[in-house]
DNA sequence: CTGAAAGCGCTTACAG
DNA sequence: CTGAAAGCGCTTACAG
């Protein structure tokens, strides 16, 4: 019904095949010069025939390196991660690396496991595409391999080099876009109690003092209706800034079930540029972090450290406003 | 700045600092029997203290086992892979096993090259949570360790079980909401070439045909314009079927740009029950695979496989309609 | 340009 | 209950 459970084909059965000495195939194979020509292609046809497939444990235990780096993620229901793991691995790609994931189901109990596991499998590096673990778990990985985090740690760890957008920027231009087209009574629907969060929040509220506004919030915890209830009441808020995506999603769908007009009764605005927004009626004004960039210039980062060099760095990228058919001016 | 890259510490070291030999430091470390409970009380003291971690490299080289099993996703961004990913994960992780994932980006050529590293790395098994690799290249892995997918292989490869929904069943359930509530003019809207695509239309026709009714289809390539051009005309169609949650979605958000009222003037129903559509306002009607019971099956059928059984299987797995307000009775 | 030998860090019979 | 030895499949100086 199957195949027999043949034993997989080794350096020596390809040198013995060849009529060759075992090290002359490791060098065949690994494109060593000192190999002639025609030595070169009978082994490598002998190896191909036979099946041959080099034994990465064999050659990462021999090498001390295996060519391959390991990348976490918290979430994968999360699409934020496919964007920054597309920017990791095409970069990876590029430099002749090998990646394998990790995933930690949105528990940083089950991604430090798999944080262990896959040091232990020997990869050259690792970037943890995740918030959740602290300072003192990623510490400790960087202890044995390189390690970059992409996102903003809440206490930032020592030996770990940090990729993240700049929070308080995006923030920023969320809220002035609202003040641009004449809104003046906005509430900030917080995320969370993470350090993204909390810089999302800070900034909104340093933006409307600024403005010389009050700046009011309510947690994402309590629910939309606490928001909801109020508007189209006098005082009421005519636009929200919302943490995340998901939360602003809500509050838009949620706003539109009760019969509002968005934007006419309430803008929304998000932060992440997640694809659900853009797909939503009307799409989702958002800011959108640069993703692709950020994998890209975490994994320059770890090559640099898994190379040599000692430093660890702290890189903040730029997120830019996303203006789409959710916010409009004020009544 | 940063840690010495001080060498790992193995199983010698910690024999020396503990006084025995290095093979009952392996004994004690992997709990066997034959170990005093003092001497393997010590030897994990001093493993702990010096920080020692099992190298998976040479513990996989020695055993010609490693314990862990690797998965292949297509794409990320597609929701779908988060939930089958989690039913192996549940599952793996019950019973021992590490799980790592490969990320083939959309592209069957990433998607082999990845399959071919993690088959490298010395996986114990695969399951490959993708349609995009052919019977060819599936059953080339399968002659090297068990490989099981999850997905509607088009051509059924030999040695390598399949794990899969059904949707014929899924496609009938859809329609025959739509013939339910009255509709009688339902235009199919296909996603693609692929097998799973392929069945869904083929159901669509003959249940349609069944009723009496003239199955009319259109290709998602074409847009969906060609399908709202037609909706509020006489003989126009009144309901749409899409291939997938992504079509039903632009679907939904083009006709409601339009003007159209959703499900008054067109109702849509989708397939895959992607988050972004229970979001949607309306929120989409749609069939739901039984994803992460997929994820545990398969993963049950690759152990068994691991396990020295040789049978191949094929499991197909029953998906369920989700109503929601995208669909309503017909005007 | 080619081959014999030691070693990477473990595990596994096999003797004591 | 404990230790010496061979081996997993590769790579890497080192001699020829």
């Amino acid at each position: 019904m199957t195949s027999p459970p043949r034993p997989a084909p080794t350096i020596v059965d390809v040198a013995r095949a060849a009529g060759v000495s075992k090290s002359l195939v490791s060098l065949a194979i690994r494109g060593d010069a000192g190999v002639s020509d025609a030595t070169r292609t009978r082994i490598l046809d002998v190896a191909t025939e036979l099946g041959y497939h080099s034994n990465a444990l064999a050659r990462g235990l021999a090498r001390g390196r295996t060519q391959m780096v390991g990348m976490l993620v918290s979430d994968l229901a999360n699409p934020y991660f496919a964007d920054v793991a597309a920017g990791i691995e095409a970069d990876a790609e590029a430099t002749g690396l090998g990646t394998i994931i990790g995933h930690g189901r949105g528990s940083a109990e089950v991604l430090e496991r798999r944080l262990d596991e896959i040091l232990d499998l020997g990869v050259d590096g690792v970037v943890v595409v995740s918030a959740m673990l602290d300072a003192e778990t990623l510490d400790r990985a960087a202890a044995r391999r390189p390690v970059v985090m992409v996102g903003r740690p809440f206490a930032p760890p020592r030996r770990v080099s940090v990729v993240r957008n700049n929070d308080e920027h995006g923030a920023q231009a969320a809220v002035a876009h609202l003040l641009d087209i004449g809104h003046r009574r906005i509430t900030h629907i917080a995320s969370s109690r993470r350090a993204a969060a909390t810089a999302r929040r800070s900034s909104f509220e340093e933006t409307m003092r600024d403005a010389g506004l009050d700046p009011v919030v309510i947690d994402a915890a309590e629910g939309t209706a606490r928001l909801l209830d109020l508007v189209g009441r006098p005082g009421g808020p005519t636009a929200c800034f919302a943490g995340n995506d998901r939360i602003a999603t809500t509050a838009l769908s949620d706003a539109l079930e009760r019969g509002f007009d968005v934007p006419g009764d309430l803008s929304v605005v998000g932060y992440d540029n997640a694809e659900f927004g853009r797909l939503m009626r009307p799409a989702l004004t958002t800011v959108e972090q640069p993703r692709e960039a950020m994998g890209r210039e975490a994994m320059r980062l770890l090559r640099a450290r898994i190379d040599g060099d000692r430093e660890v760095a702290e890189v903040t990228l730029e997120p830019r406003l996303i203006v789409r058919g959710s916010t409009g001016p004020a009544a």
